[in-house]
DNA sequence: GATGAATGAGCGTTCATTCAT
DNA sequence: GATGAATGAACGCTCATTCAT
């Protein structure tokens, strides 16, 4: 009885607390950090202002918490879908095709996600730089293994695979960044096949 | 006489907004952009504020203008050495070390131009946001330019000499994002060759 | 039945209600009136904030409520004491050492009539304003009465009781201040004799 | 030239803090500190809010300034009048008289200081609290030596002069918080005689 | 009865911008 | 031309009070 009713209170307040964060995320994707007032929030979220505070401490915690849990949310989408093949070349194939997929779906939170990553470099703002590092390397050594791997398999050249997964990595947001700057009508996973061939074979002839 | 006296006003009307940008682009540079006031560049470049507003419209205005112009100078910057040099090939080499050069000498303005590029993704910023995509697209055709004469010369494969350029540019870019984030102490230069190597040869073996 | 049941409901109203007050009286003599939430007094009561309400109109009424039943208490309890002594001189003997150790007792109440006191100098406030006045003249009609017996008896001069009342109230409350105010170690009570000699004798010579 | 306009300024910033302060005066003596807001003493001294901030550095440090520096106003005017009289006995008239003829001349203002002692009890405002503190022995020390002298010269019983100082000052000090609060209309200073035969005297007959 | 979730008015403070001098 | 004094809109956050349960 008791315990029926704190469940439900409890999924209400993950309820509420996620379509906070999820009209946050809009709205911080269309106008930036500084641009936003908390009663914006607020009021799309279709509470009072007061109450925002229940679940998030101030402005700045509510952006850092969204950006925190949103990155963690994609890459382990990323990497679920990528542990799901066998084959380390087609791994490689879906890291790509599922991280382009992601930004195409979600193209308001990979918008946010960049910024917040050029902000992280800001001098200032220490505690979420030091989060979104933490995240990308915990990413990156999950792809480093593939490479390992890939490189033990005789798959891929003898390089360091860190640097080998770092450079994929980056390819992949570059298009991204692309992609969402020019507002495009082709779908981003359409650059997959064009990034794969280079990033394999090189743009060197023979 | 008017004319002399003219011209010793336009030079020194140049040489105030140059000693405004350079200050701002210190200030900027530390602290971001809201965190900046207006009466802290004006103070910095031994000014008032109100004769700030002879130069800028406003504190965005300063600041996208700085971003602006930062950002051409240092595409002039690169392509007068890299049009220095006559083959293609070490073109391509220049290019690279000469972007990595320039990261590594002015990191303070690079981590503007990088926040400024993702802050360019708000819908709002239109003004800065197409600035800023024209003057990488010319950037990118004077690349582009080189991959299409080395497609020519059989130096290249045969792919999109535009997609290649802007591969080559994102590459470039992210060792530099990297490096800034990571405050390592071994130089950005020293990446040169990797960059290159599996640029050109990609990672695939055989 | 039901008068047995409505006995015990008021019983309970009225115990509820005192330790609401003796939680108040402790939080508001350290912090203040500003500084402390109804929050805070409804935690430390055991109760929710909303059933503060059932007792108190809101904030400012359990305030100026706690303040004035607390000065009925202290008069109360000082009046008490001088009415079980026979002797007009041992009645004003033990009307100030009663108010010194009631003071020395219950330091932070006190504080909080003192201050209550001075805020009730703002000419807003009327209504606790006018309540402590009428307190303060029941008791000083109490004192006066003891003077008035004192100058038939030929104890005291003939001086106004009226004003010789009000001037023993206040010089016991000023060595009250500087007690709480400075801190010292020595007992207020110890200060009795000084305040009496002074007050019955003068300080002129001969 | 430069100096005389500089003058100007300078005359000009302290009357503007003048006024600020004497309006500040007005409202926190009617309204308490808490229940002010800075809007509101902008408004009455003719500026906008953030003009405040160039003479103060916030609410409190204005409510702070203003108490001080009126206490030291206060007690100046006092100790200049007692000072210009020689005879000992006359000084202690005098003391007693010009005191009370502050307050009525500044009733609002005194109010505020009597308000801020209060308030000076709480734990917090140790800043306030300290000031006031050291203010207060300073003007009790100016007052002590007239006793010390006045026992010397066998004018006053032997009793400890600071303590003698200490309850003339409070029983000044007690008779203006009565005539502040009951609001009559009989003078102020009409309490003196009556003050100074019990202070004097004492109350006992023979 | 009792709760405490939800409200939203209200405040101190900052700072880009203007304009009288 | 140059100044910097003066403005006032705007914002994050708190907390007394209410009311559905």
């Amino acid at each position: 009885m008791l315990t029926e009713k704190a469940q439900r209170k409890e999924r209400e307040y993950f309820m509420r607390r996620s379509s906070i964060l999820a009209e946050a995320e809009k709205i911080f994707s269309r106008k930036g950090y500084h641009d936003v007032t908390v009663a914006e929030i607020a009021a799309a979220s279709g509470f009072s202002t007061g109450f925002l505070y229940q679940f998030f401490e101030g402005k700045e915690h509510l952006y850092t918490t969204m950006i925190s849990e949103k990155i963690d949310w994609m890459y382990e989408n990323i990497e679920r879908q990528v542990a799901a093949s066998e084959d380390l070349m087609e791994k490689i194939s879906v890291l790509t095709e599922a991280h382009l997929m992601f930004v195409e779906e979600n193209p308001d939170l990979y918008r946010i996600i960049l910024r917040g990553q050029g902000e992280a470099l800001s001098i200032m703002m220490t505690d979420i730089r030091e989060k979104l590092i933490e995240k990308y390397l915990n990413h990156l050594l999950f792809i480093e293994n593939i490479f390992e791997k890939g490189i033990e398999a005789g798959l891929f050249r003898n390089l360091p695979a860190r640097q080998m997964a770092n450079l994929l990595m980056h390819i992949i947001r570059a298009a991204s960044f692309d992609w969402l700057m020019m507002s495009t009508d082709e779908p981003l996973v359409s650059r997959k096949e064009f990034i794969l061939d280079v990033y394999l074979n090189g743009v060197k002839k023979g």
